[in-house]
DNA sequence: GCAGACGGTGAGAGCGCTCTCGCGCCCACG
DNA sequence: CGTGGGCGCGAGAGCGCTCTCACCGTCTGC
């Protein structure tokens, strides 16, 4: 309504408890040492002024803000188009929630961003950060690391400057691109193919390392490059069909590059699964339950990324030894995937 | 790499300089009144020792945060399925950007976590605040409302409490409807079938208004209730071709929702668009583009509905009196939405 | 019965910044 | 040459908190 009602300050608190400030300090923040008679006596007054520490004023005596920031490089691409990333945030937001951290969302849009964000995080507003950044030369991950703040990542960086130190949380995609694989090689299935993602992202990269480490010796033209897309998909599919008109199988990037293939499977009259197996990648629901027929995939625990993410950040920065991978702390932890089966393979 | 190298201060850059902390400020902050060659020296200062302004301290006189807190209701449901969430955000963040704001992400999980998100409003920790809430019984809005902070809300609140003063931004909801229906209209169909969404939120209810505008007199067997899910869309359909097999059309309350629908239809052996034409709402594109056939639906500027947001909010706190509809602040603005016709009506 | 220890409390400094105030300088004007 | 008015700048207070330190009272041990 009107302009802010004056904010009950410490001193107020304190005088009407009839102790010092520095009492009133120690029962706000936990209360050890102080008789219990005093503390009702100060928590009684801190209900009823309806007080509020001010956060700016204790940040500034202790170099804390609880509070850390979320970088999400270039939400032009799929990152945002997909629920993804809102999972992640969620579980991120549980974590940090649960320990009292605030959420400070950075998105950035193109390069010159990029030095905005590198500012903001070198001008310790925040505690930490939790990084997405998805392509191999993206600048930000080094730029971030050389601010100095306490970092986890999200995926493998694909970074080719110093390793020591990045902790990283990032799924199986190697691990589970190989059950992908193993499990179409399960079903008899002898010519598979994959389609790739956009191999400038280390989830590509190494979805596509585990199809050939179960297809080491497969023909090279069973393997097409794509983007993630719907559109990508049905692109290398075509592709594929054409260089391999035998193929019985199909291990896609992502579950919507599967939905373009299947598309693309569908008007050549191949049946799914009969004539083609088809397994995507992501478990994202909107699109896997919906392809017709519903998708095998491989599922990650998108939120439980996010978590720990945002876990292994906050027990570095209280350990005081935030990104060094010292000792018993990995520096990249890997989360299993698991294969979901619906119809189409 | 070790902790925290002391960052400078204006102390710092003041003895550099050969001048006094007030006039680094001066120059730090616009620098009006400082003669050209002492700003420059300061300047000079600032970049050598790469000053970078503590904002706790600066926030503690200004009582300023330049920062607002975005609050997004119950990620439980779909909003947090769908990439609206994350255009969303998106705006919101481009404009919060450009103008040097922060944007802190609350999410909540459930009761409980509204009084913690009141009390961290209400803490001032914060300039303002932009609020997603959909639903029609959430008592949050109110909460916000008491705690005293501007707050620009998205989407028209369903709120029973007073509504003086409550800013909001919404898609045309009900115009969009209007030409959804029309467009069936146009076509020459005449048995229009209206599947809602989750009427406990004003989106849906406005669409079903919108039909209704429309469909004045229609057979209200025409209408089934859902919840913006394709299941939900799947069990509408047929309760729907159970009810009114003659029906030639059907306006679904999302695109989701549409997609169930398609299904279903594609099992009942009719044709799309030929025996029922479809519509949609959302314009989602993995869902509206991935549909066989692709789907006709209305569109809303979802990244703009979150700029918006942001630029109201921000001109609000620019002008003292934020959240007061008053004279010529508008308190709900309402943005267009446009039909994009594709395969299915 | 007294020294020492110890837990509970208050006084006060100081975090880094902004902002008001007043002083000194320069210019214009009388 | 004297005076008034700006303008540019510095001094200093103070934002609300934490944290160290010294103090006081009580309790223990000899």
């Amino acid at each position: 309504m009107t302009d802010t009602a004056p904010r009950p300050t410490l001193e107020a608190v304190a005088a009407r408890a009839g102790v010092s400030r520095a009492t009133v300090s120690r029962v706000v923040n936990g209360g050890d040492g102080v008789r219990d008679i005093l503390a009702e006596r100060v928590r009684k007054a801190v209900e009823e002024l309806g007080y509020v520490p001010n956060q700016a004023a204790r940040s500034l005596v202790t170099r804390r803000h609880d509070a850390i920031a979320v970088v999400v490089a270039e939400p032009e691409t799929r990152v945002f188009a997909d629920p993804f990333f809102a999972l992640q945030l969620r579980g991120i937001s549980k974590e940090l929630t649960a320990h009292d951290n605030q959420l400070v969302l950075l998105l950035t849009e193109g390069r010159d961003d990029h030095t905005r964000v590198g500012r903001y995080l070198a001008g310790g507003h925040v505690d930490g950060a939790l990084v997405f950044s998805l392509h191999l030369d993206d600048p930000l991950p080094e730029l971030i690391q050389r601010a100095g703040v306490p970092t986890v990542f999200g995926g493998r960086p694909g970074w080719s400057g110093d390793r020591r130190g990045v902790v990283y949380v990032d799924s199986d995609n190697r691990g589970g691109a190989r059950a992908a694989v193993r499990h179409l090689a399960g079903l008899g299935r002898t010519r598979i193919a994959h389609i790739t993602g956009a191999l400038d992202q280390t989830s590509a990269v190494d979805r596509l390392d585990g199809y050939r480490d179960v297809m080491a010796d497969a023909d090279p033209r069973l393997i097409a490059e794509a983007d993630f897309t719907p559109a990508g998909g049905e692109r290398a599919m075509r592709e594929l069909l054409g260089r391999c008109p035998d193929l019985d199988a199909v291990f896609a990037a992502n579950d919507l590059t599967a939905s373009g293939a299947l598309r693309v499977l569908r008007e050549a009259g191949r049946r799914v699964p009969d004539d083609v197996a088809v397994i995507g990648f992501d478990d994202m629901l909107p699109v896997a339950e919906q392809t017709d027929p519903p998708l095998t995939t491989v599922r990650q625990d998108i939120e439980e990324m996010g978590r720990l993410m945002a876990r292994l950040l906050l027990r570095g920065l209280d350990r005081g030894t935030p990104q060094e991978g010292v000792g018993d702390t990995p520096a990249g932890v890997v989360l299993p995937t698991t294969l979901v089966r619906r119809a189409s393979a």
